[in-house]
DNA sequence: TCTTCATTCAACAAAAAGGTTGACTGATAA
DNA sequence: TTATCAGTCAACCTTTTTGTTGAATGAAGA
């Protein structure tokens, strides 16, 4: 799972990547939009919401139905949850790491008290 | 919440969209690894995969500590927990909206069999 | 028939991404 | 003293992304 999912990762991320088109995941989360309304929003042309939309679909984020005329967009919910498997799967793993760092930095701190050099880790203002 | 973040938003996921970067977090998940031994694995220059480490850094993704000549590479939870809350608020969203769709559906069909057109829709904003 | 209208397509420009090579850095080892 | 070595910086190139404008589409409505 780790990695061997490469293939649609990369266009689902790079969709997300951009705040126009994370706005227009959001306007479809309330329910389907044509393309003139998803572009509404913004102080582009059309065409280029157009190519936005079509980022979109290309990662497989949305569909569209086309009604003569109009187009209809719909979200799709299946890429959008590879992308959360793969963030959960690396926060698991390395809030994980985290803990254990800070276990062991626990740990140390408690043995040995004063000896070379701390590390301290949790001070940054 | 839902959009006013969109600051590092857009670095984190353009981060994670690319896989040799998606890579590097896998390494780094297993432990704190140098430039170098990041880089090695992959077939670009020493150079290119500075800038991919470059990239991640500024999504806040990885921190770097340099050790003299060495720079060691550790991985930083925040930003990715941020991209996790974000994928995981609309993919509730729309998970739910499946949902009502399909109990809508089934209930249309179960109350008139065969009418006109369906158009389901249930929201405003 | 002629206009309307939502949208795409085509061609273009500017900027960003991703890669390359070459030069620089400067403590440490020889 | 001098070479080494990990890594950056700088300049450059190519491809991709993002935006623009202008033209085409072609059923539906006048």
């Amino acid at each position: 799972m780790v990695e061997s999912e490469a293939h649609g990762l990369n266009e689902v991320f790079h969709a997300l990547g951009d705040s126009t088109r994370r706005r227009m995941l959001r306007d479809l989360a309330s329910g389907d939009r044509t393309v003139g309304e998803l572009a509404a929003p913004f102080d582009i042309s059309l065409q280029a919401a157009s190519k936005h939309i079509k980022v979109l679909e290309k990662a497989g984020l949305i569909e569209r139905e086309v009604k003569w005329r109009t187009h209809v967009c719909r979200l799709v919910p299946g890429p959008l949850a590879s992308a959360h498997e793969w963030i959960a799967f690396y926060e698991r793993f390395w809030t994980d790491r985290l803990d254990i760092l800070d276990r062991l930095l626990r740990d140390e701190d408690k043995a040995k008290d004063s000896t070379s050099e701390r590390k301290p880790e949790g001070d940054k203002t």
